[in-house]
DNA sequence: TATAATATACCGACTAGTCGGTTTGTATTT
DNA sequence: AAATACAAACCGACTAGTCGGTATATTATA
């Protein structure tokens, strides 16, 4: 268990909030669902989280975990730019595959971000943090002249749009291409368009 | 005025309601709030929407005919791929610059689709039909040999999650490049990645 | 054309129920 | 004994939707 998660309840409100805020959205989500899912009380609920807010922040951090614990982390200097981007797209494969609620909230992020600051900055911090490993690779890309003389900023916003695209999957799952594919696809095609 | 809102009163109603949807979320927009901006009263509006969400879901169509009417009406075959995915692409551009609503709004209909199915099958419809769009053109593209043999579904996905991207300046305004230049540069940078 | 009949548009007080959060109480641990 | 962790009843604010009634527009009739 992460120590960020010290306490077993914390572990368990934040389960059942996160599994509840992706089936039914955050307002639709009451407190008592949460209690009820839980198998804990509202008193306890309120001992470890001060506000319904304050527990969907700390989701999430909780998710930041999961999605990105084997991006972020990635080293840039010894790696050939390419693999680095396959790799990280096999990721996001994996994840998709395995957690599909990740995406699913990642979309209820967004949603409370457009009219909540406090959500929205802290989202902003993961993204700008991801963008900065994309720009990261992609300078490197460029410093090896593997890559032709690209826009760092929309390179960087490109893999993440794409990579994003994904969500499409989670919401309309039955298509003619799996969510694989198309990831597998576009990485080789944004690596292609990167090429000299 | 477009002959889908022949009434003023239902116009008026759509726009108190776009707006609040928009700034404020669905569920945190009451009824009472929509009374209040639109000037109306509540009896009026369940007069003409017979319940809070037939409100939202005309609001999508409303949406539709801003968001979709000048992209949506593309005449293919006789129009050179490249020309039209540019076209396409200052569509965005503009309506992004005069209607940032258009795009928040976009957002607040993805996150209700998540946990509703009405809401699902009607933004569904939507992308449906921008996706056939995007396939027409790139099928033309390879049919004309100017694009190599594409898969035309990672292809057309890949246009759209490009296009989709600018919602991310909508929530990050402050950026270093903005969101035109991010639109006319990916747009390039497929339409090579498109080409033989 | 004047009047009656009907349909449409609209008003706003009211209700039944929901929800986030509080308070008070209890058991366990240190 | 003091702090921690939890339970459960409770509260006040808020909300979607209702309903009885009014005003205005349209149509039918004499």
């Amino acid at each position: 268990m992460s120590n960020l998660i010290k306490d077993k309840s914390k572990k368990i409100i934040l389960d059942a909030a996160l599994s509840l805020f992706v089936k039914n959205g955050y307002s639709q989500t009451s407190m008592d669902d949460i209690v009820n899912l839980s198998g804990l009380s509202k008193g306890a609920i309120y001992h470890h989280y001060s506000s319904k807010k304050v527990l969907f922040l700390s989701l999430i951090d909780y998710w930041e975990t999961f999605y990105f614990k084997d991006i972020l982390n990635k080293n840039i200097s010894d790696c050939n730019p390419d693999d680095l981007l396959r790799e990280i797209s096999q990721n996001v494969v994996i994840a998709f595959k395995s957690k599909k609620n990740i995406f699913l909230a990642e979309l209820e992020f967004w949603s409370l971000s457009n009219y909540d600051n406090d959500v929205r900055e802290r989202i902003k911090l993961l993204y700008v943090k991801l963008l900065k490993l994309f720009k990261g690779i992609v300078r490197k890309g460029i410093n090896d002249k593997l890559y032709k003389n690209l826009n760092v900023d929309v390179a960087a916003l490109s893999i993440m749009t794409s990579l994003q695209g994904v969500i499409w999957f989670s919401i309309f799952e039955e298509s003619t291409i799996s969510a694989e594919q198309y990831l597998n696809d576009v990485i080789e095609f944004i690596i292609f368009g990167f090429k000299k």
